[in-house]
DNA sequence: GTTATTTGACCATA
DNA sequence: TATGGTCAAATAAC
């Protein structure tokens, strides 16, 4: 492949500033996080995100499939989850780990750590979970408290989950730690006539009333979870910050595509399975939607819903009627939406990553 | 009565 | 032996 002298600049640059945020994002996890800690946490691993995405859309001369692969598989060690909580994901080749190498916790010899995060609302995930041990953890303050899947016993689901308040800070902020996959959805539905209800579905109660530190009062409130799961970005969307900010992503990405100008999203819809028509590819808009940026109303078609889901380990859901919705089979791998913005095509899974605030409004 | 939580005891591992 | 993870009887909530 041949670079030129611009682009090479501009993609050490942005390395370079992602180096940075690297160095500044490890510092912030080292330290005990109060709130704020946590969200410029959150902040500079969006922000890495960004970086990494962009680089690796400079890099796209040098092979279209090599890259979009890249840029449509899990997502870096660190990532945002539903309710502004950093997710540290374990390599999905290597989950296995060393025992105490995640937060000092002892793994039985089957465990597999499936993600760490750290959040204010460690239940806020979408799961049921039952309580079964509590213990003083040495030189914490705090004891850890040992989750399993409500459905453990019945669906022999495998899933677990550790609560750990971390020393100092206010609000308080926990370490939760899940270990193993949910298998009771995969149970429930290969069984005929049973309901869906797993332990990931939002629309499960729970009866959890203990401990009070770490349950959250708006567990099953409107704009709480609910809101979360459905609008992950729904709350950035609100605010001059994140206007800002998606402006540099835009300047930022529109120049390195060439200088394009992106249009204007539409309002995010409180329905979020939307998709951008693939018939109807917008051909250019001045300023606004494109004119034949039309938005088919689809429970995933293209499997997104559904990956999203998958990573959060919750069902999707019409937040209308607080009812699970059923999420079709995903589409060909080789069926990529794609995004046409001036005269560039951009790949959704990208827009995705640097654009989330309004590529989810789409879906 | 059923189900979930609490908590002390026991077990596994380094 | 120290520590973390899990079990299970007792207890509480619904």
């Amino acid at each position: 492949m041949a670079f030129g002298q611009e682009t090479m600049e501009q993609l050490y640059r942005e390395l370079a500033g992602g180096h940075h945020l690297s160095a500044k994002l490890h510092a912030l996890l080292e330290g005990p996080l109060d709130g704020r800690g946590l969200e410029e946490a959150v902040e500079v691993s969006r922000e890495l995100r960004r970086v990494f995405m962009v680089s690796l859309y400079m890099l796209r001369p040098y092979s279209d499939s090599r890259v979009d692969e890249m840029v449509r598989a899990p997502p870096p060690d660190t990532t945002r989850t539903t309710d502004n909580s950093i997710c540290l994901l374990t390599p999905t080749k290597d989950k296995r780990i060393r025992r105490e190498e995640v937060s000092g916790i002892r793994r039985g010899r089957e465990e597999m750590v499936t993600r760490t995060e750290i959040t204010q609302s460690p239940h806020k995930d979408g799961c049921q979970w039952r309580k079964y041990g509590q213990k003083i953890i040495q030189n914490s303050n705090f004891p850890r408290y040992y989750f399993k899947c409500t459905f453990s016993r019945d669906r022999r689901c495998a899933a677990k989950k550790q609560v750990q308040r971390r020393d100092g800070g206010e609000p308080p902020v926990y370490l939760v730690t899940y270990l193993n996959e949910h298998t009771c959805q995969l149970q429930a539905a290969a069984a005929p006539g049973t309901p869906t209800t797993a332990g990931c579905s939002p629309t499960a109660t729970s009866r959890v009333h203990s401990p009070p530190e770490v349950l959250d009062s708006t567990w099953n409130s409107a704009g709480g979870l609910y809101g979360s799961v459905v609008l992950p970005h729904a709350d950035d969307v609100v605010g001059g910050a994140a206007a800002e900010e998606n402006a540099a992503i835009v300047t930022c990405l529109a120049t390195v595509i060439g200088g394009a100008v992106p249009p204007t999203p539409p309002p995010p819809s409180s329905s979020f399975s939307w998709k951008l028509s693939e018939e109807a590819r917008p051909s250019g808009g001045a300023g606004g939607v494109p004119a034949a940026a039309a938005f088919v109303h689809s429970p995933s078609a293209d499997g997104s819903v559904a990956d999203e889901a998958a990573e959060m380990d919750c069902f999707p859901y019409d937040v209308s009627t607080l009812s699970p919705v059923e999420v079709a089979a995903p589409a060909p791998a080789d069926h990529h939406p794609h995004l046409l913005i001036g005269s560039c095509d951009v790949p959704l899974a990208l827009m995705e990553t640097v654009w989330p605030h309004y590529t989810n409004a789409w879906r």
